[in-house]
RNA sequence: GGAGAGGUACCCGAGUGGCCAAAGGGAACAGACUGUAAAUCUGUCGGCGCAGCCUUCGGAGGUUCGAAUCCUCCCCUCUCCA
């Protein structure tokens, strides 16, 4: 609470405002008092659908920190008794079910990831687990104390159901709602939240949540929602052809999640740099004046300000290096490009480079890699692959390595020992 | 449980005995143009020892010289009825 009064001088309801992070609040006067005048415990909700968070559920993650910074108190819920059911808002099919066992790990290592993003000491901020009190619940009990506040016409109703209208909807996806309101009347009665946040998907469920607390405890709540982000190109944030761009260093390398971000769309980068980074508004004003090429050094600086926020400094110096050195000059550090060891026996009798590219992951068959050197978009040590029987030897490498590159992007490494 | 519709490559979706490795669109990939952006144009887009061969059209069998296409059984999805 001390920390309040000396944290407190601007109110983070306008940051968040201005950053773009509004899309719906309950009571917009409501909560821009709270959280100018007081401390405010808030929350949001983390499925642990993978054993990892990816860059979709990081805007949820810099909220939180943007509270916790502000003096406030953030808590980030964990799933996994949701999880058990699946969220039906915005789907168009029944989520595969997992199996309590990856739910327990998946929720796991998300709890250890999101220690990176704020403080969790228990104190200023910290995590929960639903299953902590899902779990144990006896239905008939539940159903005269909770569902009885819940009209099946109203829920039947709300848009997040429509889509499912059509395809079918299966009993337990129609009791998220009931489950993730109690979340918030439980998490509103043990530690005083009285905030939920989340991506406007969520609007419905955190609606549900600020209605049952309002009717059982005849007490104000407040939910806000951020916009659903999709990219310039009309994707969803965060995607790519590859899949999800995770957070953690094992699933996306800290080199490919900092290419991610150097390669949005000119289009969006204000925008993300206002939602991924901490950087003063004034800063990003001054970013979001460059023009053309230019544009590139605010993509420079978007990409290191995020891959260190997820990754911290060191890894962030690294993939920006490598990133430089690989594309027109600059730093010498290419550490941080993917790198394979292959055995100097191979190359007694020459490699093929096909066998090669497709080995090393560049491309998904040899076929593909067939097509890449036909295309001419294949390379070793910068020189273009000329025709598919070329085959690499010992002479080919310098300083014990050939460095591989398919397309104009993807790098690859591969070191002979 | 009853009646009907359907399951085709990453996604959508044509094809209903040979001309089908399977139209078309989207996504993706490469090249040109560029700024590691967008747009546009061109090409590619199952695998391989690549003028040929192998494996695909929910699964397993069968008919046939020949099947994604016909038959049998099974699995799954959707709609209506109970």
């Amino acid at each position: 609470m001390e920390g309040w009064k000396t944290l407190s001088k601007t109110n983070v309801y306008d940051t968040l405002k201005e950053r773009g992070f509004i899309k719906q609040v309950t009571d917009e006067d409501a909560v821009q008092a709270a959280l100018g005048n007081s401390q405010v415990t808030a929350y949001v909700g983390f499925d642990p659908t993978a054993d990892s968070l990816h860059v979709g559920n990081l805007l949820g993650l810099m909220a939180l920190a943007h509270l916790q910074r502000a003096g406030h108190r953030p808590i980030a819920l964990i799933g996994d008794g949701t999880g058990m059911i699946g969220d039906p808002s915005g789907k168009t099919e029944m989520r595969q079910l997992l199996t309590r066992e990856k739910i327990a790990s998946n929720a796991e290592r998300i709890n250890a990831q999101i220690n990176r993003y704020f403080t969790m000491d228990g104190h200023a901020g910290f995590a929960v687990r639903n299953a902590d009190w899902l779990l144990d619940l006896n239905l008939v009990e539940f159903l005269r104390d909770i569902g009885r506040h819940f009209s099946v016409n109203r829920m039947l109703a709300a848009e997040s159901y429509k889509v499912r209208m059509e395809t079918g909807l299966s009993f337990i996806e129609f009791n998220y709602q009931i489950l993730q309101a109690y979340d918030f009347l439980k998490l509103f009665r043990s530690h005083g939240c009285t905030l939920q946040m989340g991506g406007d998907d969520q609007w419905g469920n955190i609606i549900a949540g600020t209605d049952l607390i309002r009717r059982v405890e005849s007490q104000p709540a407040e939910g806000l929602t951020w916009p659903l982000l999709t990219t310039a190109g009309g994707q969803k944030m965060g995607k790519t052809a590859k899949g999800a761009v995770w957070l953690d260093g094992s699933k996306t390398s800290p080199y490919e999640y900092y290419q991610y971000w150097i390669n949005v769309d000119d289009r969006d980068v204000v925008a993300l740099l206002k939602y991924y980074t901490f950087l003063p508004m004034t800063e990003i004003e001054k970013l979001a004046r460059l023009e053309g090429a230019e544009i590139r050094k605010a993509k420079e600086v978007l990409a290191y300000e995020t891959t260190e926020i997820t990754h911290g400094k060191g890894e962030a110096d690294k993939a920006r290096e490598a990133s430089r050195s690989a594309f027109g000059g600059g730093g010498q550090d290419i550490s941080a490009v993917p790198t394979t060891e292959m055995a100097s026996s191979r190359f007694d009798a020459g490699v093929l480079v096909v066998d090669v590219f497709a080995e090393v992951g560049l491309t998904k068959s040899k076929g593909e890699a067939r097509r890449l050197i036909q295309q001419g978009g294949a390379y070793v040590n910068e020189k273009k692959v000329e025709t598919i029987d070329d085959s690499l030897t010992i002479a080919n490498a310098v300083e014990g390595a050939l460095m591989l590159r398919a397309g104009k992007k993807r790098y690859h490494r591969l070191m002979i020992k």
